[in-house]
DNA sequence: TAAGAAGTACGAAGCGAGTCGTAGATGGAG
DNA sequence: CTCCATCTACGACTCGCTTCGTACTTCTTA
C-alpha cells in the first residue's frame, strides 16, 4: 500500500536518497554514516523498500538506480503526525513545545519559526 | 537499563498512566481506547515494562498498582529528540516547522508557543 | 466452606525487522 | 576469450514485540 511508515533502517536510507538524489545501492552504502551492516543488508532493505513502494528504481542499467518516492517533507510530516498521536494524544502544540525545549535552537532559527507563526495566523 | 525507548504498545499504556496516575492493570485495560487485545496481553506488557523499568509497581495489594517511572514530559522529549535525529538529521527547528504545518493549531496555542519563544530568546 | 470471579505468572506462537551467506548473472581488463 | 570484480536475488537465522492460552493463587459471596 501507499501510506507506509518507514522503519529505522529504511529511514536511514531515505535520508541518503533525499540528500543525494537518485543513487545506486553502492552509493547509498558508502554514504551511510556509522554503518555497521554489510552491503547485501542495505541491498536487501532497498529491495524491500521497492516492494513497499517507499522507493522506485530504474533497472535499465546493471546497477539499479533508486529514488525516494515521497519527498522528505511529506514523509517527515507523516512521522510528526504519527508521533503526536502516539505520544502526545494528538496535541501537536505540545509536541512543538517539547521540541523547542529539547534542544537549543539558534536565534536565526527562532526567527524563522516566528515568521511561520505569522503566516499561520492569517487563516 | 534506564534510557529505554518505549514501544507502541508500551506508549499506549504510558499515556493512560500519565493521564490517570497510578493504576491497576484492570483500570489501564478498561481505559485503553480502541483496544483490541485481551487482558493478559496488557498484563504481560506491563510486566515487561516493569522489567525494563518503564514503570514501577506496588505489590502490597493483590491487584498491583503500576506507576509510570518517568514523567510524560521527559519521555516525550526523548522521543522528539529521537525523531529529530532519525528523520530530520538532527535539525529540531525543521521538525518544529513540519509539526506546525502538519495540523492546524488554534490561535490560543499559537500564542502559547510565541510566549515560549520569547523565553527561549533570553539565553 | 465451597465455588466462581478476578488476579498474577509463564510459556509459546506468529510476525516483521534486520542481518548475512551464497548463488548466479554481467561487465571490464588483460 | 578468460578471469575477476561487482551486481542482484534469495533463503535463512536471530531477535524483539505482540499476542494469547493455561495454570495457579486469592478474594468474595451465597
Amino acid at each position: 500500500m501507499a501510506g507506509q511508515k518507514p522503519t529505522d533502517a529504511e529511514l536511514r536510507i531515505l535520508q541518503i536518497l533525499w540528500d543525494r538524489g537518485p543513487s545506486t545501492v553502492r552509493e547509498v552504502f558508502d554514504a551511510l554514516p556509522d554503518n555497521d551492516s554489510g552491503y547485501t543488508t542495505v541491498l536487501k532493505t532497498m529491495q524491500i523498500m521497492t516492494e513497499k513502494s517507499l522507493v522506485t528504481r530504474d533497472e535499465s542499467n546493471r546497477s539499479h538506480i533508486y529514488k525516494a518516492k515521497r519527498k522528505a517533507e511529506q514523509t517527515q510530516r507523516s512521522l510528526v503526525k504519527d508521533l503526536a498521536a502516539r505520544a502526545f494524544g494528538g496535541a501537536t502544540n505540545k509536541l512543538v513545545m517539547q521540541a523547542l525545549k529539547a534542544k537549543k535552537v539558534s536565534a536565526t532559527e527562532l526567527a524563522e519559526i516566528r515568521e511561520l507563526l505569522d503566516e499561520l495566523e492569517k487563516s
